[in-house]
DNA sequence: AAGTCGGGGTG
DNA sequence: CACCCAGACTT
């Protein structure tokens, strides 16, 4: 298939985007780029790409750095998880013999945060190491140009794919040949409408027909509802501290509104968003009110201005805006802005 | 093999 | 709305 791969290379020399990782592709940019990239868009990444690198510049300021520093930078990103895996990963490059990621991808996944997907990327793009990488993108642009029928979600299919595309990795340009494949994937080979007449691959491709793609198995989506309290108390919001509750055990949290212990306010009006966190689609009320006797002792009282600093979910920070009369377009509202704003606001 | 973990872009 | 996204880790 040394056609594909002529073809993809030209393609991708053509038409590839301009993205900051690829600026200067140093083993670190390329992890932290990677990182950020797992089950998240390229749009999405892009700002925190380029506001981690000003903060955290190299391996050495990232070990460094503390894990609250650290979590906050990655606030809005989501699976958290990613962000305590790379501050790990860090602190076990700058103990290495030589301060550095090792170019061998079998090394490389005994890494934390490192799966196989991250191994190839890391090992490709960043070292020129023939291995494939194959992600979301690459599964669906092989399952479509090698006609793979088979259902996704079905460990079988996801090997046949991965042996596909270890067989077609040569030692002519890896870095290039992984990010083609992907970005033919996110440019091209969409997965509702793919552009197959704009497609470097379609006179070898084995089904060019948009209308007979295979698809992922759904997930079912499980709906809720809850009501969160909004107390404000000389200029302090009550909210409920880290490490209680079900999700998000790293972040502050509005309470929950607790009948027994609250009276509703007849102004501010309640707001209402919802928002999708994993496989749930929660309906969200955020309630004014006040204390119908003693404030829950497990709760602390956080002055407004202070609230840009800490860790807040993102639903939970646009609900909040939305209490405060803010637009709330941006979804992460920086520090400083809510800082302002919010101490604006506790003045009216 | 299935569950969990976020949030936003997109048709 | 539902689906998808440069997945990894735990049970």
């Amino acid at each position: 298939m040394d056609h594909l791969r002529s073809r993809l290379l030209a393609w991708f020399d053509r038409a590839q985007r301009d993205l900051p990782w690829r600026r200067h592709p140093s083993p670190y940019a390329v992890a932290v780029s990677e990182f950020m990239l797992q089950q998240t868009q390229v749009a999405t990444v892009i700002p925190y790409f380029n506001r981690w690198m000003q903060r955290f510049p190299d391996w050495s300021a990232l070990a460094t750095a503390p894990e609250s520093t650290v979590l906050k930078a990655w606030e809005g990103l989501g699976y958290y998880r990613r962000a305590r895996l790379l501050h790990g990963l860090a602190q076990r490059v700058v103990a290495l013999p030589g301060g550095e990621l090792p170019r061998d991808p079998v090394a490389l996944r005994e890494l934390p945060g490192i799966g196989p997907y991250t191994a190839g990327a890391i090992a490709s793009i960043a070292f020129d190491v023939p291995a494939a990488a194959v992600d979301g993108n690459v599964e669906r642009v092989l399952a479509r140009v090698f006609d793979e029928r088979g259902d996704f979600a079905m460990p079988a299919t996801r090997a046949r794919i991965a042996a596909k595309a270890a067989a077609l990795v040569r030692d002519e340009r890896p870095s290039a040949y992984t990010q083609a494949l992907m970005e033919l994937g996110a440019l091209v080979c969409l997965p509702r409408n793919p552009h197959c007449a704009l497609c470097p691959l379609h006179a070898l491709c084995a089904r060019p027909d948009p209308a007979r793609v295979p698809k992922k198995s759904r997930t079912t989506t499980t709906r809720e509802s809850e009501t969160l309290a909004w107390i404000v108390e000389e200029g302090g919001l009550f909210l409920q501290p880290p490490g209680t509750g079900p999700r998000w055990p790293d972040f502050w949290k509005l309470p929950v509104w607790e009948e027994s212990m609250m009276v509703p306010a007849d102004a501010p009006r309640p707001v209402g968003l919802t928002y999708g966190i994993t496989r749930y689609r929660v309906a969200a009320t955020l309630q004014p009110g006040s204390w119908a006797r003693a404030s829950q002792p497990e709760l602390c009282r956080v002055p407004l201005e202070a609230l840009g600093e800490l860790l807040l979910p993102a639903p939970h920070r646009k609900l909040i805006g939305r209490m405060l009369g803010q637009d709330g377009k941006s979804g992460q509202l920086q520090a400083p802005v809510v800082a302002g704003s919010l101490a604006k606001a506790a003045n009216d």
